[in-house]
DNA sequence: CCATCGTGAGTAGCATGTTACTCGTAAAAC
DNA sequence: GTTTTACGAGTAACATGCTACTCACGATGG
């Protein structure tokens, strides 16, 4: 018992009232073996195995696992094991689509109730993500990109909306690292937040939906590609025409 | 009831590969005990308690108030107890707010893609609806609303976003039931869908956007003044204005 | 009277025990 | 050889044991 537990976090730390649980560790570091592919698509596994793989008991599995299974990501077959279901293309279409239609009004709001204070907030983002691409650090790169989404989204003053756009962004975490065009794509998406933030820097609605709208398309569409290969079905960016038509945007110019 | 259902599937069982699960059941039992107002807001409860008032173990208490704590509905306070936050109006509103950006854009889809048979299906849910009105059988007209709603965002064929609305709706489930206002509020809210699944009829994606707006915020604001009582902030239906204007309405008429 | 400290009841979180179930496998029946 | 049946390994779900922690409350010291 406590000698499990001593494996992993009482040397960060003099405990005390540590909010750290068990259950959280094994959440994430499913989620990261599960998009990286450690735990293969498909496959069955068992609480059992899970518990010896983390050094921990069962409880924490499990209330990790249903966490998951809440998200989609694994499935629970009753007396027989945890399915690992991954991120298929379309999964990940209807994760973008999700994001299309939240966070594009999210962006036109932000133009719409712009302020200094957030435009020096968003353009602190955008600053370090510069200098974490000219150092590769993509840690520092995927904080700062979200934190950016979530300031824009925060303009809502809904906590409801950021903590269900996080556990989007979780469910696709990690997808794009260590591929060998890993800091091409980075400077790349990179470059597609300076037009989001410019266009809520000039109070222009429209503008920005329609910013983050190409954003969110061409990040779609790259793990789409990369995931699904030469899928032709996903070879387009025509995954997301159906959303976007329903969206304000002036209209959908680069696609 | 809590006795009953305790030793509650035993009997009922040649069981066989019974699906149900008690986490299930206690999720669902709480929910309702804190809808209804049995669990008062802001109370404090133990999983000990909790575990014997639904005649149950810990631990299927402990998955259920973990699911609950994911959507806000409780918080959980470490070696203290179990928070229930119960929905204030702000809450009403961000749920609602969620259910426009998501739904609103449903309608406009459905009406863009609309087919004799998607039109059979939606009448077919608003003729049990009025059926329901007459008999005042809120269960069934519950069970349709939710249907109709259920089935014009299932054409953007993204499992997760019907389930997300699911969810939405589960947490202000029953808040409207047995006032005394409640068959003449049901027959109004009866009457909201009507216009929706004209305009969807009609191929016009503006006017399904328009009406589905109407009804949420119509919707909403019942529940945010059933809630809130006389609170000026809540007075109007000025609490949907930020995200309106970021929706693809013609104008929002209404309001 | 007021502040400090100790203590014990109560709690969440983690570990472990228990049970009914599923399903592959192989023996048995044909 | 083919089908049926019996069995056991392995599992999720549930029950229970255990521990470190929190905090109200009362005793003690000022």
């Amino acid at each position: 018992m406590a000698v499990a537990l001593g494996r992993y976090e009482r040397e960060q730390g003099i405990s005390v009232g540590n909010a750290v649980k068990l259950s959280d560790f094994v959440l994430k570091s499913l989620r990261t073996a599960i998009v990286s592919g450690e735990l293969e698509q498909g496959s069955l596994h068992s609480i059992y195995q899970l518990a010896d793989r983390f050094q921990v008991s069962r409880t924490p599995v499990r209330e990790a696992v249903l966490r998951l299974a809440d998200t989609g990501m694994v499935t629970i077959e009753r007396n027989r094991g945890i399915r690992v279901q991954g991120l298929s293309a379309n999964e990940i279409r209807r994760v973008f689509e999700m994001r299309l239609l939240l966070e594009v009004p999210a962006a036109s709001h932000a133009a719409a109730v712009v302020t200094p204070t957030l435009i020096a907030e968003l353009d602190g983002y955008l600053l370090a993500m510069r200098e974490a691409v000219d150092k590769s650090d993509s840690d520092t790169f995927f904080s700062n990109d979200h934190a950016l989404h979530d300031r824009i989204l925060s303009t809502f003053e809904n906590p409801r909306l950021n903590e269900y756009i996080h556990t989007l962004r979780d469910t696709t975490r990690n997808m794009g690292v260590s591929t060998t065009h890993h800091s091409r794509t980075l400077l790349a998406v990179g470059l597609e937040h300076e037009p989001i933030v410019a266009e809520i820097r000039a109070g222009n609605p429209q503008g920005a939906a329609a910013a983050m709208a190409d954003h969110l398309v061409e990040t779609g569409s790259l793990l789409i590609a990369q995931t699904a290969g030469l899928d032709a079905d996903f070879a387009s960016s025509a995954w997301a025409a159906s959303v976007l038509a329903q969206l304000p945007l002036p209209r959908v110019a680069s696609l």
